[in-house]
DNA sequence: CTGTTAGCGCATTCAA
DNA sequence: TTGAATGCGCTAACAG
């Protein structure tokens, strides 16, 4: 036991004081709870359990032991805290796109719920990039307690292989068959559905699809929606236009869509749709009237001008924020609730629809 | 040492085999750096050699470790590494709102940073509460090597306190002076002071100010360069309404500002000033015919129509946030650059300002 | 170049 | 109720 050492503080100094010499002085030594025991005058136990409630302790040793954390300024070491408990208090989220206000809503929702658990929020984000997604993904379960997958690019192989981890992992944005991954998912697939029946009814028959990033579970279940359409013998046909993830993307597609011939587009989502809707009428066409435009997440903020304007799929971000974080809340307790939880998607029918200028007769 | 315990899986063990087994079985104990030496028959301190490449090791023994570390599936603890190293590994951001992607993009590129240099980041929201903000930046403390704190509402003394900690902590877009803490922040007076150019230019002499948060020094900074104008002989009159930081905000102020009998409007922020021009619109009024409005932040993602729309004060957020954490890393570094950075501001004018309808004699 | 020995700061057994 | 002892998993002196 360490005889020689001094406390960076007595008791009877002020925190200002200590705290203040400390800043301008050589790196100092941390207040650890052997301090806060020493000034005390109890073990470290016993301050262990005043700070953390774990046990009876008597108030007046409490007290004591109270007012020296107050004085010395002493603040649990987190890391210590958390390998001593084999918690490490927080949780992981990584996404795709930091720049997507999608992912700001569930960020936020989960944070919210995350902190009423007394856990905070670790947030990585992929740039969109399937490889460093699944070293950041590993990073995440190294020093968090669970993680949430928004939206993973990643193959099946890298899913399979972080699912047998045995780590608390939730899927949100990505539904893998077979896989042992709980997954709180918007219904995409609904969402696109009646889309295609909105357009239809307007009497759209050629449509363009804005496809977004190839290795994203979110746009192949648009696709899949568009696929059963045909399928089911609606008269539309769909144009499949790669393009991307943000309004630029959207942009830069405008030309592609206005060769297309068709009289409706649908897009990746309301970035790439607002970026069309720009470069559309920059180039002279009327929105809706020459041509239909249609996005999907219901990205913009309420009381948004052009929250109003966008024809769009709309989803509660919150609620997939929120069930995603309880989800994993619940796997985090041991309780295994596998079940994939669907959002619904509601059609919101602003202004940048309307009946093609030319009906299909 | 440990005599009885058994490693999770035998070096000869696949890794897929010895994870699935473990997922389903009780909680298994994680594979620790000790096991990895077992495996590979060397010392804890060489495995941590060849894994962190501290110190030149036999390239016989190294193949051995990597081997038994990929068979084991091993990562290291992140809470032990960081009691042991005595450092985190991670940044803090704390940030008044998550859903204002204002506070995203420098997130984003404040992310962007951090991770190039090893670090994660761990974001914190305040809800724009001062009370909750102390707490929440000493949690940060507790378990970051750094924090940011972007435009904190709490006041100067509890400034004073988390500057005293010794500490790193480094303030975006305030500026207290006599504090020995870094800063980066936006010129919003400038930017006001460009914001006043234009429209007394345009020929407006009756503006109206909607007022953010009271405790935003942002937002004292606006009316600093109004006052200033006025002070300079600028023949403007401002009438400051107390609003709020949200499009929700500026769409309910939207009345107090028809009835003020002002010809433009300029809003805390483009949330605001994106509601008032929805408000402003749908009560019949012509934005900017009868009625500028300017916005600040340059909010809106490149190639958004609305982005061309608002005229605003615009700057870097991408620059704010690099310069904030780069910041931050040279005072983790003990380099003290305790100069306070300013990033300028530019006037964006584009769709919703214009002169007044009826112009000042 | 490698193994042995100590802690890092805290929670938590176990006795008292 | 309290204190002493032990270990969480890892890094870093220190010897060899």
């Amino acid at each position: 036991m360490p005889e020689k050492s001094e406390p960076p503080g007595t008791a009877s100094a002020s925190v200002v004081a200590s705290a203040s010499v400390a800043k301008k002085g050589a790196r100092q030594r941390r207040v650890t709870i052997t301090d806060v025991g020493t000034a005390a005058g109890v073990s470290t136990s016993t301050v262990s359990r005043v700070l953390n409630g774990t046990a009876r302790v008597d108030p007046e040793l409490a007290r004591r032991v109270q007012d020296a954390v107050a004085e010395l300024g002493y603040r649990p070491n987190a890391a210590a805290q958390g390998l001593a408990r084999g918690e490490a208090g927080a949780i992981g989220v990584l996404v795709p796109d930091l720049s997507n206000p999608y992912f700001l809503d569930v960020l936020k929702s989960v944070s919210a719920v995350a902190r009423s658990n007394g856990r905070r929020v670790m947030a990585m984000e992929s740039d969109e990039d399937a490889t460093s997604e699944h070293e950041l993904a590993e990073d995440l379960m190294r020093c968090c307690d669970g993680v949430l997958l928004c939206s993973p690019r990643m193959n099946r192989a890298e899913l399979v292989d972080l699912s047998m981890r045995g780590h608390p992992v939730v899927l949100v944005n990505r539904i893998v068959p077979g896989l042992s991954l709980p997954s709180v998912s918007v219904d995409f697939y609904g969402g696109m559905t009646l889309v295609c029946g909105h357009l239809t009814q307007l009497g759209h028959r050629c449509v363009a699809y804005l496809s977004g990033p190839e290795a994203s579970w979110a746009n192949a279940e648009r696709i899949r929606a568009f696929d059963a359409a045909a399928a089911f013998g609606v008269d539309v046909d769909v144009t499949v236009i790669p393009c991307g993830h943000t309004a630029r993307h959207g942009y830069a597609a405008a030309d592609a869509v206005r060769d297309s011939g068709v009289t409706a587009v649908v897009a990746y989502n309301d970035l790439v749709a607002l970026g069309a809707v720009t470069a559309l009428e920059d180039s002279g066409l009327r929105v809706p009237e020459e041509m239909s435009v249609i996005g999907c997440d219901d990205i913009s903020l309420d009381d948004l001008p052009s929250s109003r304007r966008l024809t769009t799929a709309s989803l509660a971000r919150d609620e997939l924020g929120r069930q995603a974080a309880q989800t994993l809340e619940a796997l985090m307790a041991a309780n295994g609730d596998t079940e994939p939880k669907l959002i619904p998607m509601e059609l919101r029918v602003r202004h940048t629809s309307a009946p093609p200028a030319v009906p299909a007769h």
